[in-house]
DNA sequence: GCGGTTATGTTATTTCATAACACTATCGGC
DNA sequence: GCCGATAGTGTTATGAAATAACATAACCGC
């Protein structure tokens, strides 16, 4: 996280817990039934570990997390886990920081992020995509995806 | 690359070589005269390797291709440079691609790219990122840098 | 030429991610 | 029901990307 300032009190607590976090695993199962893809064990585990945290998660802290008493999964196990959750709309990977968000707004859309540099906060946003695409389409580009990712201070972490 | 066609003729052939290669290398040596910086012999044969490039090239593409005569560079000695070198604006690194390609567009930007799934080529642009600098702030963040990564197909791979 | 600062050289290690292959579960058609 | 195709998992091993730590050397202002 590398954090440059201390005063992450209460501002940064996204992690879903309990009845909430139970939810959103059933809302993905229903997702999941609609479709033909299946939320497997390993799958659902990585989602509710993604969903049960306060910040992006690291593929090895995913790893290491991943057993109920401690035991450590195998990289496979998680990486293809974090593929398929990518793949469904259910995680986004922030390449800036290697790490790992479940994916915070309904919908079809194109991720981005505002990430704070000092809380280690990720917040998903939808900016205005319109002005990027029209150029690429001048350039002749036929884009498929976008990553957008702006990283500075959040405003928590502005004041102090 | 993990291409997925092959018809990469002549249409990603960006490489600099000879006078245009030495003319900017020459006015890179200016810029940082300009400064207090120096551009001492790795940083200058690293940014040297990116402007011949045709390419992004990876961190060890770098190392393999440092020495003259083909012997590696040490990791950190090209690690340092690119750090220098995106430092001061000559260079940028494709977070998406774990891959680096020297600064086509001149003066204090923004950086971002179209990238080319199929050839592989990157193509700097400048987009209006007033809409994500809008959302931003109504978020409450200050933001410092920006990577937006637009990823698809070039025009001359849309064709084949 | 001395001392602070910046940069480099070198060794080792850490972090991040995937290849390859054997085995198992699921599901539609018969 | 069972059979074959497909998708998913478990496991071992390895590959790729990046940095830590510390010693040495170059530069610059005085």
């Amino acid at each position: 996280m590398t954090s440059a300032c201390h005063h992450h009190d209460e501002h940064d607590h996204h992690g879903l817990h309990g009845v909430a976090l139970g939810r959103a695993l059933e809302a993905a199962e229903l997702r999941c039934a609609g479709t033909q893809e299946r939320l497997t064990a390993p799958r659902r585990r990585v989602l509710e570990l993604l969903l049960a945290a306060d910040a992006p998660l690291k593929a090895y802290d995913l790893i290491a997390a991943y057993g109920e008493a401690g035991e450590p999964a195998k990289p496979p196990t998680v990486y293809r886990a974090l593929e398929f959750l990518e793949r469904l709309g259910f995680a986004h990977r922030i390449e800036s920081l290697n790490a790992y968000v479940p994916c915070r707004i309904e919908g079809g859309h194109m991720a981005a992020f505002l990430i704070c540099d000092c809380c280690g906060e990720a917040a998903e946003f939808e900016p205005d995509f319109a002005p990027t695409l029209t150029a690429a389409q001048a350039a002749g580009y036929a884009v498929r995806q976008v990553t957008l990712e702006a990283r500075g201070l959040c405003a928590g972490c502005r004041e102090h």
